[in-house]
DNA sequence: CTTTCTGCAAAAGATTTGCAGTTCT
DNA sequence: AGAACTGCAAATCTTTTGCAGAAAG
């Protein structure tokens, strides 16, 4: 993501790095709070603004993008490399699903766009609650 | 919406009929003010936190989905149909694409999990920024 | 009739903004 | 040197919560 930055025009900072470096090595999506935390063992005097700047400039630069947690919390994601999850309305769980590689099935929705990213979200109920309902029933 | 509500053992009242009314009737994605002040058409005296309460209500039957909007507002968006985006990184622009049926390939990614909904968003140039570049160069 | 839901207003948080100082290039 | 970026702290705004009263089943 650094080199997105270089190439955009933009200055490559201590800040900056690192709040690249905590989402990289860090899980695939975080809050901006958790990610100043973690961006702060690498850079001590980072201020909660320069994370939420960052972050903003790493979303219009598109390696990242801002989405609703479980809960509704904000969260970031990195995007680059694609994204699947599966929300289970049952029990509430979010189970994230194997990365999928070049071929994925969701970028092939396109007409003569180019795609970099993407995030996919499945909606229902995962297959140990489905499962645990077939017992019961 | 609202048989989800009663089939799920909630009370089917007026605040939470108009917040379903606005979310049917209105376009697929919503910031929770926007849906106060139509829903209030619905229903004058709704007050806010009927609204967020509903919205909390319907995320947790699978119905509506809390989603980060273009610029990382918080809105919440129609799921029981499947909805794809394109995020344009380059213009910013957020391009809806058509409907996806009910083979859409979005859901063959599952395993014993049973989907009822999703939620695809693009990250990448949209066609009409690609073609202008093409031009440019 | 009981339990759930509602509106209000206050409280709690999260995110943004202005500014003086610092740091890339 | 000049423009871009940062940290701090204050301001802004959204979402949540407590509670007394209303309404659904």
């Amino acid at each position: 993501m650094l080199s997105m930055l270089r190439a955009a025009g933009l200055r490559v900072t201590a800040p900056r790095r690192a709040v690249v470096w905590a989402l990289a090595f860090g899980p695939s999506h975080s809050t901006a709070m958790q990610l100043l935390e973690r961006a702060s063992a690498y850079h001590p005097a980072l201020g909660r603004a320069s994370v939420y700047r960052t972050l903003e400039v790493l979303s219009r630069l598109g390696a990242v993008r801002p989405w609703a947690g479980v809960h509704g919390e904000p969260e970031f994601v990195r995007v680059l490399e694609g994204h699947h999850h599966l929300m289970c309305s049952y029990c509430g769980e979010l189970e994230e699903m194997p990365h999928c590689g070049e071929e994925c099935p969701a970028e092939e929705l396109t007409d003569g766009s180019r795609i970099h990213g993407h995030l996919v979200e499945l909606i229902g109920v995962c297959a140990s609650c489905a499962q645990k309902e077939e017992t019961c029933t």
